[in-house]
DNA sequence: GCCTTATCATACCAGTGGTATGTAAAACTT
DNA sequence: AAGTTTTACATACCACTGGTATGATAAGGC
């Protein structure tokens, strides 16, 4: 038998993204070959390069698909905290949030490392800008609304948090002596609310 | 004639790396081919995997090299700049060169990009905890010292203010709008002195 | 003057991402 | 219902890659 019913298709689909993920996760993108993807997935060759273009973009939809994780629950986390009383409350939840799955292999080795390296720069800005960056300029923006941060300095100071957020999670992960998460993000915590 | 004298056999080994250093930057690692740098060198693979155990022991080299310049160019800088009036002189002398440093198409590339992909993290870290980070840390430590901010914030802002400082570079070489390398300084100069 | 050894050059190999082609079953046409 | 087209793969193959094994030649020590 070789051609199936459309949610068969899927199915097979599904379980490619699925391995290629474990995959990824677990040996990086380099030492992750398209022989072993198959292998775990059950399938073949030609069914991979039928439903994906090549290996990079087969990556990509697994980068994504770990990103649109991290976006919704970062998103629902803020939500959920809006807050009366403290207007950073919201914002630091969903960094909180975003700091944890910073500390996971898997979204250290697929979307921070590799991702960079694999897509291009250009690439990599595009769809991060978007799902990463945007929320922490969102809520930076809120705050510069409320008159706690000055306007100006909304976009360089996502960028930096961001990125301090990542190194965050590298260094937790990797168990520098005398860094738990909880004292680093209450430094991420000081650090933000020093601003004005 | 293939024996040469050690001095001739050091020229070809710096004619490698030389070589490799300029493909690493400008196509990427993996874009790099053996036959491209040897080429380019005006040699062989015999001459290179005599000279590197692989590619990868070859990248690690070209890595040290920049980060080595990059680390006497910040200590110069942040030697030269130390006041009896501003604390925090000396440590925005070094960080301001690292930053011009983390703009540049070489350090992103080689050292922050495709550096954590290749060599592993354990690896990288290694090295860019002894290289970059440590400077920062060390900068910290001077302003703990001096009771600027608290000792236990030291490690923890030494790696998020360095990496604060990777994305700055990305920032400014991506050209976001509204993003000039002095407003972006500003920024991160006001990060430093919120802290407490 | 011989022998060892450093410094390459060349031929070769296993494995890689990717392609061309074959094929059987589903889906659409009439 | 039969025939045709198209989908969803499976298989065989290819160019190229990093890496190795072997060969060659001159330098340096004895």
């Amino acid at each position: 038998m070789v051609k199936r019913t459309p949610e068969q298709a899927e199915e097979t689909r599904r379980t490619i993204l699925a391995a290629a993920r474990h995959l990824f996760e677990t040996k990086g993108y380099t030492d992750t070959s398209i022989a072993a993807i198959v292998h775990d997935a059950g399938t073949t060759k030609g069914a991979l390069f039928y439903h994906f273009a090549n290996k990079e973009a087969l990556f990509r939809e697994v980068w994504t698909e770990v990103q649109l994780e991290m976006d919704a629950e970062t998103r629902a986390a803020a939500a959920a905290a809006i807050s009366s009383t403290d207007p950073y409350a919201a914002f630091l939840a969903g960094t909180r949030v975003y700091f944890k799955w910073a500390s996971t292999q898997a979204y250290q080795r697929i979307v921070l490392t590799d991702g960079r390296a694999v897509m291009g720069l250009d690439r990599w800005q595009e769809n991060d800008d978007r799902l990463g960056r945007n929320n922490v300029a969102n809520g930076l923006r809120y705050l510069a609304k409320q008159g706690h941060i000055s306007d100006e300095r909304v976009v360089p100071m996502s960028v930096m948090l961001l990125n301090a957020l990542n190194g965050a999670g590298f260094s937790l992960s990797r168990k520098d002596p005398g860094v738990t998460a909880d004292n680093l993000f209450e430094a991420f915590e000081e650090l933000l609310r020093g601003l004005r």
